[in-house]
DNA sequence: TACAAAACAGTCCGATCGGACGGTATGTCG
DNA sequence: CGACATACCGTCCGATCGGACTGTTTTGTA
């Protein structure tokens, strides 16, 4: 063994760690329902009991996934070069979330989000983030373009919007047109920006 | 019984169609993973033997839910008016999209989508389907607004990705400001129609 | 009216699920 | 160093899953 002294927080935050990364595994490559302890155990290296002690539920178990995605996502943002005050940079919105939409955590937290529809403990959980999340990135993403203008909130969801959908529809087979649209979008965003007559 | 004759054609379509509601409505408040085959059966008031005498596993079970889904949607926009020849009636064009992506079928539709990503089988089945919906639904809308313009393809395919998102935004509970984005979408699509220099 | 086929019914089975539990090793602190 | 807490481990259990199976009723045909 290479680690010879690990402090129990250590011990403890290491198993965890290893814990919600291969749950995040199982939700990407099997999917909510095939993400069950077995599979997670197994793939964590580790054994059923030390599953049940950090995580005492499988819904315990993916909120932690939950939080480690929100983490993940959320420093991403904090990342992102806030408003260089120049003229408002939206080929910089577009690919910021763009990058993100089509980052795994995206699949994996539409598992979780389409899990959540219909399990009442994991959407209780769920939506306080993804309003925590929808409001830093709104917050994030304004910072990028300036807000000066009180269009851009509007423009910035258009964005946020469009992009999610299009995503969507490419989730099982890259669609043709995608990457036109997005492009095409890229265009369209200083047209409406000013445009005069958009509430 | 108020059926004192029925064919074999008739009894067998008639116990299919219930079988299919039984699903979908499974489906729909219980999401994909809780359509089991005893829930369905239950629902359809049917014995275990009749389900799998219709449908030889839960996939095929499953494929019968998309047909059906994909055969209503296909039914509205074929109701749907065509093309008044008119002025381009982009408000129709999001009525359109909104009233189906807000139906029960989309929440169905998705829970299938989303198990199609990680269950080869169901997504073997379902990416045709969604092509050949794609395609009607691209066709109708277009036919809804004219297509002399060239850029109404693009304008159709942002409009339907943008409240593909939006409507996803809300899955969960509905997001305060989505009316007024779709509302507001309504007024940016004649601003992009006659904007001279979009592709 | 006799009979084959198809719709329908109910029971059974191996596999697997989430989770409970008791026991062991490893850090932590008086 | 000894008592304690916490991380880790492996086995067991009731419930439930998908689906195989055999028998019964209903229908169309000869």
């Amino acid at each position: 063994m290479a680690a010879p002294r690990r402090t129990q927080q250590e011990r403890s935050a290491s198993t965890r760690a290893r814990l919600v990364d291969a749950a995040f595994a199982c939700l990407l490559d099997g999917g909510y329902a095939a993400t069950t302890l077995g599979a997670v155990q197994q793939r964590a290296g580790v054994a059923r009991g030390t599953l049940l002690h950090h995580f005492p539920t499988r819904t315990a178990l993916m909120l932690g996934v939950l939080d480690d995605i929100a983490g993940r996502r959320l420093a991403v943002l904090a990342a992102a070069p806030s408003g260089s005050a120049g003229p408002a940079d939206w080929d910089a919105l577009v690919d910021l979330v763009w990058d993100d939409l089509r980052s795994p955590a995206f699949s994996a937290a539409l598992e979780l989000w389409v899990a959540a529809r219909t399990d009442a403990e994991l959407r209780a959980a769920l939506v306080p983030v993804q309003e925590r999340l929808f409001g830093t990135v709104h917050r994030s993403v304004t910072a990028l373009v300036g807000d000066a203008d009180p269009r851009v909130p509007t423009l910035v969801q258009f964005s946020i919007d469009l992009l999610t959908g299009s995503r969507l529809a490419g989730l099982l087979e890259e669609r043709a047109g995608t990457p036109a649209i997005v492009e095409r979008w890229r265009r369209a965003l200083p047209l409406l920006a000013a445009a005069p007559d958009l509430l």
